[in-house]
DNA sequence: ACGATTTGACCTGC
DNA sequence: GCAGGTCAAATCGT
């Protein structure tokens, strides 16, 4: 909750909703031909401008995301109590720090999924707790792969009071376990997964242990492409407004900054099209489209000063 | 036997 | 002192 470098969270927030405005604009002109009728005239300058604003505000979120994370780091190594001897003699650094993070209020990247909290990738449990005003304890998460590869990434999962069905997933790090040694074993291959209309139900089957998403269990590795596969592209998609309407997805995984997009391989494309559909959320949740509000992931940038 | 999960204790910031 | 995050021994499942 503390706003920790508060200047540059506040840019950074602006410069999100910025980048957010840009991209609901740019998805709007991109539906247009459709909305007019095939062969209408696309306003390329418009959406050229609109990608450019986009790409500004990357820009920006990238540079203030930076400056701030290397502030971040630099505090994060303040002074720190010894810990217990008796406890914690051996690590006194890696533990020390890190819990130290969490517990003044690590920012991580929120995503909201409905019906499962798998995410494609392979996690251990290693903790739980209640947390005051909510029904629902919260449940701690780090990469199954945090001892063979050093991978940091952890996640928090917790059931949303008011929808039980909807689990709040806070990221923390990212995957080094699926970054460099490509060549040793794959990694998870389904870090961001799509699924359309009936998806929930078929997440309801599965079993809360299973790594796996079920649209992975479909198709085996399943990648943003999954959904170029019915659509040539996304931005095709909404362009043509066809039968595979954007409308149907339920974006079940994101991580919208932009460390993450690389830990999961997401080609530029990939990349806007995760975040125009989290801005979609955003702007037309407010009421009268049509889009699957429930459905989707709903960003939330915080300040991007972690990591 | 081994790995994953559970759960109480511990640590830290507020 | 409290709440939240993590650790690690105990327990469970295979």
């Amino acid at each position: 909750m503390a706003m920790a470098s508060m200047p540059a969270c506040a840019a950074t927030e602006f410069v999100a909703k910025g980048r957010e405005s840009a991209a609901v604009l740019k998805a709007m002109l991109g539906q247009l031909p459709a909305v007019v009728g095939a062969g209408a005239t696309t306003p390329h300058g418009l959406r050229d401008l609109a990608e450019q604003i986009l790409r500004c505000c990357d820009r920006a979120l990238a540079a203030l995301h930076s400056g701030t994370g290397t502030e971040e780091a630099a505090s994060s190594s303040r002074k720190r109590k010894p810990e217990r001897e008796d406890r914690l003699a051996a690590p006194p650094a890696a533990t020390g720090s890190k819990r130290m993070r969490m517990s003044r209020g690590e920012r991580g990247t929120r995503v909201e999924k409905k019906g499962t909290m798998e995410d494609g990738f392979i996690w251990r449990k290693y903790g739980q707790k209640d947390i005051s005003g909510s029904n629902y304890p919260r449940l701690y998460f780090r990469c199954t792969y945090k001892d063979d590869r050093g991978c940091m990434a952890r996640r928090q999962v917790q059931q949303s009071d008011t929808d039980p069905g909807v689990y709040l997933i806070t990221y923390f790090d990212e995957h080094t376990c699926c970054r460099d040694d490509d060549a040793v074993e794959p990694p998870p291959p389904a870090p961001f997964v799509i699924n359309f209309g009936s998806s929930t139900a078929s997440s309801d089957d599965q079993p809360s242990g299973s790594p796996w998403p079920s649209s992975c269990d479909d198709d085996g590795p399943v990648e943003t492409h999954t959904s170029s596969a019915l659509c040539s592209s996304p931005e095709e998609e909404l362009q043509a407004g066809t039968s595979c309407n954007v409308a149907e997805f339920i974006v079940e995984q994101s991580t919208p900054v932009p460390e993450l997009m690389g830990m999961m391989h997401l080609t530029e494309w990939e990349w806007e099209w995760d975040r125009m559909d989290g801005c979609l959320d955003w702007e037309f949740g407010k009421g009268e489209s049509s889009f699957d509000i429930d459905g989707f992931v709903r960003y939330d940038f915080d300040c991007i000063d972690l990591f």
